[in-house]
DNA sequence: CGAATAGTACGATATTGATCACACTATTCA
DNA sequence: TGAATAGTGTGATCAATATCGTACTATTCG
């Protein structure tokens, strides 16, 4: 057993384009995986509730931490992935927060 | 000569997901188009430098107009294309000004 | 009318990316 | 050590979509 904050390689987000971290957002699957992680704080990619196939989560967790959105560390056998929101909102004051307080539409899908 | 307010079909902002807002400003042209609108309130589609081809142009409109982010009007030979600034914030408090806030990354490219 | 202009529509192409199944690694635990 | 679990990586497939060139429509103006 090692100290347990191994984390995984994220970009900086001073050099983050805001057109990466919007075509992050945009994918429903993803943004449900955004939504959850703001409610819970941390979650592993298990315990995800997402109508994809492991792999599929497991690749949109990538594209996520890619754009800086979310940061993964390593615990054991899982990797619990938590939101970079106050990075984020240094970064771009009020994205993310206008993202997550979005109203579903009028005529629910 | 008629009264010179012909709009083009445009969609209930209330209908919008805002998955589908995120995508349309997620790509790099879209994105310097909207910059470009937000500059001078309106804009015929050749008067836009984007280094695109013009029916590449008149696509990204088409898409920016069906999520909901601009209104373009007919008006003669030309489509001058506007924000839907005012309805977007309603719909969507901070999140157009929060993209047009955005500053560059650290690294230009 | 005829020429020029603004923009759109369409077809073709190429690239990106979302998804799954499966194999693989690393870790925990009996 | 062996079994079970969490997650990743790879390859395949399929759907979107960004782009261009060309043709077309509508409008203005000589």
């Amino acid at each position: 057993m090692n100290e347990s904050s191994a984390v995984l390689p994220q970009p900086d987000l001073e050099d983050v384009e805001v057109a990466t971290v919007l075509a992050a957002l945009a994918d429903p699957v993803r943004l449900k995986i955004v939504r959850a992680l703001n409610q819970v704080d941390e979650s592993t990619c298990a315990a995800l509730e997402v109508p994809v196939n492991a792999s599929t989560v497991s690749h949109h967790l990538h594209a996520l931490r890619e754009a800086g959105v979310v940061q993964t560390r390593v615990a054991g056998r899982t990797r619990p992935s938590r939101l970079r929101a106050a990075e984020l909102q240094k970064r771009f004051p009020g994205l993310l927060s206008a993202v997550l307080d979005a109203t579903p539409p009028r005529h629910a899908t």
